[in-house]
DNA sequence: GAGATTATGAATACGCAA
DNA sequence: TTGCGTATTCATAATCTC
């Protein structure tokens, strides 16, 4: 099926996208793969829109990593085009040799204003003494080297090293430059502030004002929350990117209040569309460096309790359109009431949950089910307020439901099932064990409202879609992409756990779908031959679109919470390694 | 050995009063 | 501004059972 990239992609305006019709602001000035002019490098709308070969693109992409263009040039005939984490390895190589201690030659002359930097900082300083000089200057080069493979420009590293001291970590390094960052934005004037979303003044009037009536005095009625909320979500915090209050992103469908626009960076313009998604409350810094490496582009914080009967705190890095998007109807049960009749009749008054906590991968024991029945039996009549929020505490703690006289529960899967948006039995059968449901369910999107961030798509592209899906889990993304009527032409989807693919598997055969479905266990497996293979033979992605590991970044982890370099987030890198792959492959050919 | 069961806090954010 | 109380959290390791 090699008919994707034809007359459907030319509907696609990429660079008028209309997302960018109304600021004209300047563009960041530390995105995550800007040289240090600034200049637009290999995989960003500039290089896209631009009719440059692909060949020039990479080697500016990687002399805006401070690499000189004639090692580029060696690096990319040694390596190929294809295959961007060889050269950078080849160039790394090539640097440490370069910069031998007998050699102090700055990475790049051009670029590397190591010496005037020097000057500038080093009359207080200590650092560079002459026991210490060369191992200083080529730890301090290897260090240089690091944050420009993080995005930063050879100066920021230089100076960070200079006034942290040749110890210091990367963390306390990347901080000063962010704080040096944000100092100088702090001078600039709001207009001038790069990457903002600025919400349009006149909210739209759905639905008769009812539904905008009944949300400002649920919410937003409090014109300070308001404010706070605006702001919140324009400026962020000069320090970490905030979560704004009410985790509604840009818009709800059962409270579509306001408008939202943003100005996508440049670099951040497919195609193709990508979506990321993680939890949203991670150890802090995590998602500035999510941002930093997804194109700078401000992540949508969605709490699920605005699409079902469960809170699930996300947040979601895309360059999808957010404007008409649309809910997957019918609208899935939004109180616990509604989504389990039956526990009205036992629900105690005093235990006032409507919404459900988030559903994690494992449920509460027996024995504490046991324990709250006991205790409450034992009572008789309305228990004192200590017993009280004893029990709602464990009940919140492990979304207990009221499924007898005194006698509460946890969710059985297929409720779970419900709740996320999938189909009853969805993971079911085949093999799966009872407790690796949970895990796997706990571990999934909700379909309602990656739907409704995608719903955008149906539109663009009524002939189907090219889908890779990374880190698949149990199909959220592909459940939700059917469900909103959008054809799936090709999936390739990567997934580790064999029982959740062959949950994919069985859903795709039973649904009756007409494209073909590839699957790979090991994100590891799509290296630049491969995705250039899989692109050539199926006309191109249309979308990119995965969730990584949280377990090390989820507050549930009592033991391995280690942030986004722990064993498994670290993933994280792999999805941008994959995304930025696809793009300079999809640029390359068009 | 697979699956089920059980026990195991801390990081983070936020509201509020001092 | 600071300190304190409250609320929430896509989990993991050890152990038991069959």
């Amino acid at each position: 099926n090699g008919d994707a990239s034809g007359e459907e992609d030319d509907k696609i305006d990429w660079d008028t996208d209309d997302e960018l019709e109304i600021q004209n602001f300047p563009l960041s000035s530390h995105s995550s793969l800007s040289n240090p002019g600034g200049e637009a490098i290999l995989g960003d709308g500039e290089a896209s829109s631009s009719t440059g070969s692909c060949h020039s693109k990479l080697i500016q992409h990687f002399v805006g990593m401070g690499f000189p263009e004639q090692m580029v040039a060696k690096a990319i005939e040694e390596n190929g085009e294809s295959n961007t984490e060889s050269i950078l390895e080849t160039l790394l190589t090539y640097s440490a040799l370069e910069n031998s201690p007998q050699r102090q030659q700055p990475v790049n002359a051009n670029h590397c204003s190591l010496e005037s930097d020097e000057n500038e900082f080093s009359n207080t300083d200590s650092w560079s003494e002459d026991e210490e000089n060369t191992d200083s200057s080529f730890n301090k080069e290897k260090t240089v080297l690091s944050l420009a493979n993080m995005g930063y420009t050879l100066e920021e590293a230089s100076k960070a090293i200079d006034k942290c001291g040749p110890n210091a970590s990367i963390a306390e390094l990347t901080d000063f430059i962010f704080a040096t960052q944000m100092s100088t934005a702090r001078d600039a004037s709001p207009q001038q502030l790069p990457n903002e979303i600025k919400p349009k003044p006149e909210p739209i009037d759905y639905d008769n004002g009812m539904h905008k009536r009944k949300f400002f005095e649920s919410e937003l009625c409090d014109s300070k929350k308001r404010r706070e909320y605006e702001e919140s979500i324009m400026y962020g915090d000069n320090e970490t990117i905030r979560i704004p209050k009410p985790m509604i992103g840009y818009g709800i469908p059962t409270e579509p209040c306001r408008v939202f626009h943003r100005r996508l960076p440049d670099s951040a313009i497919g195609p193709p569309y990508f979506y990321y998604e993680n939890v949203a409350l991670t150890p802090k810094g995590v998602w500035d460096t999510i941002k930093r490496f997804l194109y700078d582009i401000e992540p949508e914080f969605v709490d699920s309790k605005y699409f079902c009967a469960a809170a699930r705190k996300r947040g979601y890095v895309h360059n999808l359109p957010i404007v008409n998007r649309f809910p997957l109807l019918p609208l899935p049960p939004h109180t616990i009431s509604e989504a389990f009749p039956l526990t009205r009749r036992w629900w105690p008054t005093w235990d006032t949950r409507t919404k459900l906590n988030c559903l994690q991968t494992s449920i509460a024991t027996a024995k504490l089910t046991d324990r709250i029945r006991k205790i409450v039996e034992d009572l008789k009549g309305e228990p004192p307020l200590k017993v009280q929020k004893y029990v709602l505490d464990e009940c919140r703690k492990w979304n207990l439901v009221w499924v007898g006289k005194n006698k509460v529960a946890p969710l059985e899967p297929d409720e779970v099932e419900m709740l996320l948006g999938f189909p009853k039995n969805h993971t079911r059968g085949g093999g799966i064990s009872r407790t690796d449901r949970y895990k796997s369910l706990g571990n999934s999107f909700q379909v309602d409202t990656v739907a409704y961030h995608l719903s955008v798509l149906k539109d663009m592209y009524p002939g189907g879609i090219n889908v890779l899906s990374l880190f698949s889990g149990i199909g959220g993304a592909e459940v939700a992409l059917h469900r909103l009527g959008i054809t799936l032409k090709n999936v390739v989807s990567v997934e580790k756990s064999e029982v959740n693919r062959n949950i994919v598997r069985s859903w795709w055969e039973q649904t009756n779908q007409r494209g073909n479905l590839i699957d790979f266990a090991f994100v590891q497996q799509l290296n630049g031959d491969r995705l250039e293979h899989l692109i050539d033979s199926i006309g191109g992605f249309d979308l990119v679109i995965g969730g990584s590991p949280c377990n090390n970044l989820a507050g549930s982890n009592r033991y391995t919470r280690d942030g986004l370099e722990g064993k498994e987030s670290a993933l994280f890198y792999d999805y941008f390694r994959i995304l930025d792959l696809v793009k300079c492959i999809m640029d390359k050919q068009r």
